[in-house]
DNA sequence: CATTAATCTACTAAATCGATAGACTATAAG
DNA sequence: CTTATAGTCTATCGATTTAGTAGATTAATG
């Protein structure tokens, strides 16, 4: 399960996306239109631009925008920068892998066999699908109403 | 991630599967042989009886075997019954629906869009894998070195 | 220099996870 | 009917994670 504080990651991200102007956007602003808690938004906008997909800029006209464009923000990337890994067991994860402690051999396990088939599939759908693509998607499904 | 507690469900009900003669099988073999702790092992192994996938005698010549067929016990099953939801959030679960409290109108909402994408493909795969499928690949992986 | 707004450091409450202890109950053998 | 065996129930515990808060600090603007 994501956790809220991804949740509130990408809620602020398409936040900022949709306004998408030059202008930076306050991190009050933000938390008051998304209903987010300022502080914890804080520190969530914070691990965004250390990874390099948001910028800010302190001070008067102050504020955050994003640094990469909308179609280069992988939704994927977003989850396992908050989350961390998203695979089910961190033995058939690439970017968090680890070996199971109680596993002799990963090679023959049979969980580990299956697991990887879902690894794959949830890959090959959140590996192709940036922010804009989910802007694009809540665009389809508002005119659909 | 799979917890702890879940994987030693699938391990004990391997081992079980494995062994799978008439002769009910001890709590305390199956806690040495998987290295399990055995306080533990008796909460999950009790659960799995408590949703008909194990059966119990208590007593001498007790023990647990399964009261399913290998091939009937779905492992997607096993995982929602012990970790709950495997999907990335509650508005696109069937088992454990919950709409998201941060969310107005999900119909509109690109996320739930997206993840209900990774959910779809990985039921597909969990609800066609059981008990007997994982011990089936686990044998071919071991064959094949 | 005053104001604004992000940044950094340090907590805290509550929930979850992994595990343990000990009393209780049912079964089989003698 | 008693004893040994082995599952069941209740309660608790420490560590970690999650969600959130408080307050001081730093940088930009004017």
């Amino acid at each position: 399960m994501l956790s809220k504080k991804c949740k509130y990651a990408l809620k602020a991200l398409e936040y900022i996306a949709k306004k998408g102007n030059e202008e930076p956007i306050l991190i009050a602003e933000i938390s008051e239109e998304q209903n987010i808690p300022k502080k914890f938004l804080e520190a969530i906008l914070l691990e965004l631009k250390k990874d390099g997909i948001l910028q800010s800029r302190k001070g008067k006209y102050g504020g955050y925008s994003l640094r990469q464009s909308a179609n280069e923000i992988n939704i994927g990337h977003i989850i396992r920068l908050i989350d961390g890994p998203i695979a089910l067991i961190p033995c058939v994860s690439y970017k968090f892998y680890e070996p199971c402690i109680e596993c002799e051999d990963e090679t023959i396990c049979g969980l580990r066999n299956v697991v990887q088939e879902v690894r794959e599939a949830t890959n090959q759908i959140l590996s192709k699908v940036t922010l804009a693509d989910m802007l694009k998607r809540e665009q389809r499904l508002t005119r659909k109403k």
